[in-house]
DNA sequence: GAGTACGAAATCGTATACGAAGACTATTGC
DNA sequence: GCAATAGTCTTCGTATACGATTTCGTACTC
């Protein structure tokens, strides 16, 4: 983006995005023991900016915090990833289905555009490619989002997934087809103007299979974490 | 020793703590200017820790804050209010959906018994008293959900709601009476281990309707459709 | 040989202090 | 009389310093 806004920024919100970007790039992974003076030193900056960035990665559940102890990078807890997935599939269900009547047609062709990407890449299939080509394409639908609240919650819940870096589709390539149908037909329901129940149903079905997917995948098979 | 629990708790979770309540109990109202140095006196400790507490609250959106300027009580802006009844609904819809399965006739009945007070509270309208039994009530219903973020969503919502304090039902009076029959409604639905897809619903609307009857109320017109 | 107790090192939590940014006010020029 | 500017004053932002708590290692005892 702008260096130069970063130094025009708080000490604070250089902590926080530096940090950031370290446990969503992956340099930070997870369980990685995050000391305040260590990260001040290596930004050149005191503890206590420090000290509120971390609780800002906290308040989001990216890093995990004990009293007295110290910060680590939030867990790829499989468990965590479920409550994860679960709670986003509601909200950006919701919040598809409240952009639904604002999107245009510029955006849904740039999403279509998107998606044709997608399938394309599944010919010789880049999971990390994929995964961000997936969240481009949710992008341009719930980003008209009206409710910014809501809006910040799919942001965090996003955000949250990307510290479990590279890709979700790693794990269950076979998912990776049905989405690309599954985004043409959600397209379809957009541009027909189709009732928002049946838009976020549709969206929220969208993500919970492929967390279905997902559980289905690491209950058969011995787990590879680790 | 635990009457003296914010002895044991460190600073910032007194501070946090304390300016929490006097928001809620309305001691700081809307718009109040948060002085740091000043809260710290108030409170014996040093501005750190009041600090963190500021922007523990900010991330919850209790209060505004603008750089180099200060924190100020959030408003109960109107859009605001929509924006997180909104939210709300949406959250504790899939919360109550969520935990349905798991209450107890035990639960049901403590939640009967608390509809009843309500019913009771109908005769000689009491606002405050009401919206109370109206959260113990709610509480009941969303408590069980097992997906923590979730639940975390929903006692987020509704702690910004009690921060524009009393009652939501001292502007909609009219509401209270619907509100204590959809109330039945639900418990019936819990009780017959009806469809998530049902409950979900009937509580998404239950939440929206006071919200519609609300803007319906202040506008005493029409605002768009959303 | 194993378990426990004591001590040292590491790290967090909070206080104090100083520098910086914005807001308010008074004064001056038009 | 009004507006613009300069100066002051309040309040935040961050650095440094010290006390508190936890953890880990080592030695001693059973």
């Amino acid at each position: 983006m702008n260096d130069t806004a970063s130094a025009s920024a708080s000490k604070s919100e250089q902590a926080y995005a530096a940090v950031k970007a370290r446990i969503v790039d992956g340099s930070y992974s997870p369980g990685y023991r995050l000391v305040l003076a260590k990260i001040a030193e290596d930004l050149g900056v005191s503890v206590v900016p420090v000290r509120e960035a971390i609780r800002r990665l906290e308040a989001e559940g990216l890093v995990k915090f004990e009293r007295n102890v110290g910060a680590t990078v939030a867990g790829i807890d499989p468990t965590e990833y479920l409550y994860t997935m679960q709670t986003l599939s509601i909200v950006e269900g919701a919040a598809t289905a409240l952009s639904a009547p604002l999107i245009g047609p510029a955006d849904v062709a740039r999403a279509r555009a998107v998606n044709a990407e997608m399938r394309e890449c599944l010919e010789h299939f880049d999971p990390v490619r994929f995964t961000r080509l997936n969240q481009d394409f949710h992008s341009i639908l719930f980003e008209h989002c009206p409710n910014p609240h809501i809006l910040d919650l799919v942001h965090r819940g996003w955000n949250r997934l990307a510290s479990l870096r590279s890709s979700t589709f790693r794990f269950v390539p076979r998912r990776a087809h049905e989405s690309v149908d599954e985004h043409e037909a959600l397209l379809r329901l957009i541009e027909s103007a189709a009732d928002a129940d049946v838009i976020e149903k549709a969206a929220r079905l969208h993500r919970s299979a492929t967390l279905d997917a997902y559980l289905a995948q690491s209950n058969a098979g011995s787990v590879s974490a680790h």
